[in-house]
RNA sequence: GGCGCUAUCGUCUAAGGGUUAGGACGGAGCCCUCUCAAGGCUCAAAUACGGGUUCGAAUCCCGUUAGCGCUACCA
């Protein structure tokens, strides 16, 4: 055990919208963090202009926070080791270009970016030879000053080494080798003056005193070259942990940035910001992506966030890649609504009611609640399933509905009539209702079910809906008394 | 192509040499029941393949295969 504080980041960089896989790396930071009682900060890595997007600041922050993984340094907060954006830390990058410049263990590189872009990328040569592309490191001291003080763009490549191994160690997969042949002569600083990740990643988490690095796995491959630049800087490297990747549900590569589709076509979402606005829970996002890559024991799924503080480590991440499973997190997230209390499950519910065009009362949500509450698997599930509480008319539905099994248009007239005379009658109340109707049903020599279809349906348009009574007494006398003289119109009619 | 990572039910995972290989989602069935849910119970479902090491391997080692990642003046 290390005395050494923790301090971890979440290091998103501004591109796009906020993306659960993104998401799940930031929770486990948090996660992390809070457990060992250190440090979450964020860090904003907004080094590439040209894929810039000015909304994808608020994007995360708002993502974060509906998250609930609250950082303790970074953009809003402040904090001792700011600024905790890239792009008001240029200084401390050309600084350190420079440094190893002098030190002889980068060069200016006076190639046109075209060119180096256009020879290096897959395909074409398999064979070429995994490093430089140009001869600018073979370059003098005085001839690369001298070209550069003549305003020449250059960028500067770091002077990778191309003999022997380098193995490091990795805290969920154990030490790695790779072969230092195959490294190239990295961009450090961009002709922009901008540095790259590599760079700017492994100054500010020096100085930022970094203690773990917890990202994703798709940064393996570049944990050599940021051992040697650490190396370089001579500075010790953070532990490292590199996070399962999440992949898309067809398990064929990550998680879509754009869109998924379920087997029947329809999109899912892949932001923070498409889960809330379709009603999924903090509760459930959370709990869900604690259990992509690590779990507890054999048997708890179900945790709070208090618990999983309580038992993340590292130590029980799982190495393997993970496949982003929608049904299960319906599951959770149906869970975590069934265990709110009514009032904050109305109050939560109430903007997905405003939004479809509903205005109820908090009174009437309140009543509403409960009968739908086993109904919905996300929030905005809800105007659908309880419309019939607030809709003035029903939509069409079939008369055919109103026609229990095994029973014909008569019967669901009669037993419609004698339950509009009981209910224009009844104290109306479910336990009252409940008698009455019952007792009406017994009269008829009809079962409860045939009783009670037409009449739901009569009520709600649908077969499939909340407990009868209780309902009834939801709606209201005058609502229900008028649905049932209408149904009782459409059976004469046919239609 | 090169380098790397990974490999237990369809999916998320537990079991860090000795278990009838456990749990969860999803699926099937039963119960509850006024419908639909929710809930309860039950069932089906896995150690990728081949070699070692060992009295004994899902577990350790090697190889194969497969999947994924990286291979940018993107992160």
């Amino acid at each position: 055990m290390t005395s050494r504080t923790v301090r971890v980041r979440y290091a998103p960089s501004p591109t796009g919208d906020f993306h659960v896989g993104g998401a799940r790396t930031a929770l486990f930071n948090y996660l992390f963090a809070r457990h060992h009682g250190g440090r979450f900060i964020l860090r904003i890595e907004d080094t590439d202009r040209k894929r810039y997007n000015s909304q994808a600041l608020d994007w995360l922050l708002e993502g974060l926070r509906f998250l609930g993984l609250d950082w303790d340094e970074g953009p809003e907060v402040g904090g001792a080791y700011g600024p905790y954006v890239q792009s008001q830390r240029i200084e401390l990058y050309r600084r350190h270009a420079s440094l190893l410049i002098e030190r002889g263990m980068a060069y200016r590189c006076f190639c046109p970016p075209e060119r180096t872009e256009a020879t290096s990328p897959d395909s074409e040569e398999p064979g070429a030879e995994p490093g430089d592309s140009c001869r600018c490191g073979a370059l003098s001291a005085e001839e690369s000053e001298r070209r550069a003080s003549g305003g020449a763009p250059y960028a500067v490549r770091f002077r990778a080494p191309r003999q022997g191994n380098v193995t490091v160690h990795d805290a969920i997969r154990g030490d790695i080798t790779f072969p230092n042949e195959v490294l190239r002569d990295a961009v450090l600083l961009k002709s922009d003056g901008f540095p790259t990740y590599h760079l700017a990643n492994v100054v500010d988490d020096h100085f930022m005193e970094i203690s773990h690095i917890l990202r994703g796995d798709e940064w393996l491959a570049s944990l050599p070259l940021h051992v040697h630049l650490y190396g370089a800087f001579g500075w010790e490297p953070p532990v490292m942990a590199h996070l399962p990747l999440i992949l898309n549900p067809s398990g064929k590569g990550k998680l879509s940035k754009r869109e998924e589709r379920a087997p029947d076509g329809s999109v899912r979402p892949v932001f923070v910001r498409q889960f809330r606005e379709l009603g999924y829970l903090p509760e459930a996002l959370v709990n869900f992506m604690a259990l992509l890559g690590w779990s507890y024991d054999d048997k708890t799924e179900i945790m709070s966030r208090a618990e999983l503080i309580e038992r993340f480590t590292l130590e029980r991440v799982n190495p393997a890649p993970a496949v982003w499973n929608y049904e299960k997190l319906d599951h959770f997230n149906g869970h975590y609504i069934r265990q709110l209390s009514i009032e904050d499950l109305a109050g939560r519910l109430m903007p997905f009611f405003e939004a479809a065009g509903y205005r109820p009362s908090r009174e009437q949500l309140l009543a509403v609640v409960p009968l739908i509450r086993e109904r919905i698997t996300r929030l905005a599930d809800a105007p659908a399933v309880a419309n019939f509480f607030f809709d003035e008319e029903l939509a069409p539905y079939p008369v055919e509905d109103l026609i229990p099994q095994k029973a014909d248009a008569a019967m669901a007239l009669a037993a419609l009539e004698r339950a509009r005379a009981v209910l224009a009658e009844v104290d109306f109340r479910k336990e009252a209702i409940e008698t009455a109707l019952r007792a009406e049903a017994a009269r008829l020599g009809l079962k409860t079910g045939q009783m009670f279809q037409p009449i739901r349906v009569a009520v709600c348009g649908r077969k499939a809906a909340p407990p009868l009574f209780e309902t009834l007494e939801v709606v209201g006398r005058d609502k229900c008394l008028r649905r049932i003289d209408r149904a009782v119109e459409k059976l004469r009619s046919g239609g």
